[in-house]
DNA sequence: CGTCGAATTGATGTCATTCAACTACAGTGG
DNA sequence: CCACTGTAGTTGAATGACATCAATTCGACG
């Protein structure tokens, strides 16, 4: 069982198979359903979820009652709202299942448990928050200039796996614009192909 | 000399004044004529540039050879390519120097050395990473749901010192909209807020 | 005083949103 | 098995927000 977390942490700090094997027996491990939450807006977030199998999502709520799609987490990917969990304030994300999925509940503790014991995994932590850093950095620049069209393209070349299991309008929420356009740039971009071909 | 950077580190170390007044001896400090640049695209970020006076601008130049303003950086903030810094990579950025200023150049073994030294450093350190992390999420958010009023009205609020210093293009361009588009916005306010008193 | 960049203003254009109608399809219950 | 319902996606027409282009004003500075 958690075959995907235990080789997520075996690549990441070189401990024995058996050790993993005996870290994982008191992870918290849960199933929801399509649909159901695993955080919140308001409530401090806990834990970094893994996804050991499914799909979750990650959004908040703006002013004006439009979600906004922060992040999609198949297989492997980490969720988790780090300002929340780490000064335990009250987190403005909701993290949603968006396909029933089998998710792995990480506390703080856990994770520091493992990274003294592996300054490799330690390491591989440090990195992850930078990469963390650089795609938001990323996302930032994006939305300060691209067109939607622009956006569109971007996510397919980078989250092409994500197509065919995300709903279009939720892809358009991510990218910042409406579903209605998102449909617009597609046929237009699929005309334009089509002519070029 | 350095005023306020022997301050910064005093608030966040706890060391004492004639040992920072030490640690401070080899610190490379620079002065930079406004216009003048810290970093360019393409260059590896080799420091945390603490501003000791002056004020600093960082920004990226997209594809539409568009400027978008990352941060801006006053007395004692830091500005830093965190992503470049960290993986040793060319960066987007430019870090440039809107009023004379002066500069520190922290390397990354200046800022281990005194984290090694003291605790409290580190996790000062640790807090500025994920307050970081927080800024640009919020960031991004904003980007993706706010008007160009609304994102005016929180830079307004969030950073009311930096309207006095700063040219109201470069505001526009830290928001996302042009320069004539920030003069609307502002031109609304002033009569809505005209007609309400 | 003349010059140059910043800021404002007006006219017009473009991209994306909004609102509404319609199709396609999956799930539900009779 | 078929009508009923709800959600996703598409399409069209009108609107809105911001951009673009061009002209003018304003203010700082040599």
């Amino acid at each position: 069982m958690l075959p995907n977390l235990h080789n997520y942490i075996k690549e990441k700090s070189d401990l024995s198979d058996s050790y993993i094997h005996q870290l994982l027996q008191d992870a918290k491990v849960k199933k929801f359903q399509k649909g159901e939450f695993l955080l919140k807006a308001g409530e401090v977030c806990m834990h970094a979820m893994f996804t050991e199998s499914g799909l979750l999502r990650t959004y908040t709520i703006g002013d004006t009652a439009k979600e906004h799609i922060i992040q999609f987490a198949p297989e492997t990917w980490i969720s988790l709202d780090r300002a929340s969990l780490y000064f335990n304030e009250p987190s403005d994300f909701y993290i949603e299942a968006i396909e029933n999925s089998e998710v792995v509940l990480l506390t703080s503790d856990f994770i520091l448990k493992i990274s003294r014991i592996s300054p490799k995994f330690q390491l591989a932590n440090d990195r992850a928050l930078h990469t963390h850093i650089r795609q938001l950095q990323q996302r930032v620049n994006q939305l300060l200039g691209a067109t939607a069209e622009e956006r569109y393209l971007t996510f397919i070349q980078k989250y092409p796996d994500l197509l065919l299991r995300v709903p279009q309008w939720m892809i358009a929420s991510y990218l910042g614009i409406t579903p209605e356009s998102l449909s617009r740039v597609r046929k237009e971009l699929a005309t334009r192909n089509f002519k070029m071909t």
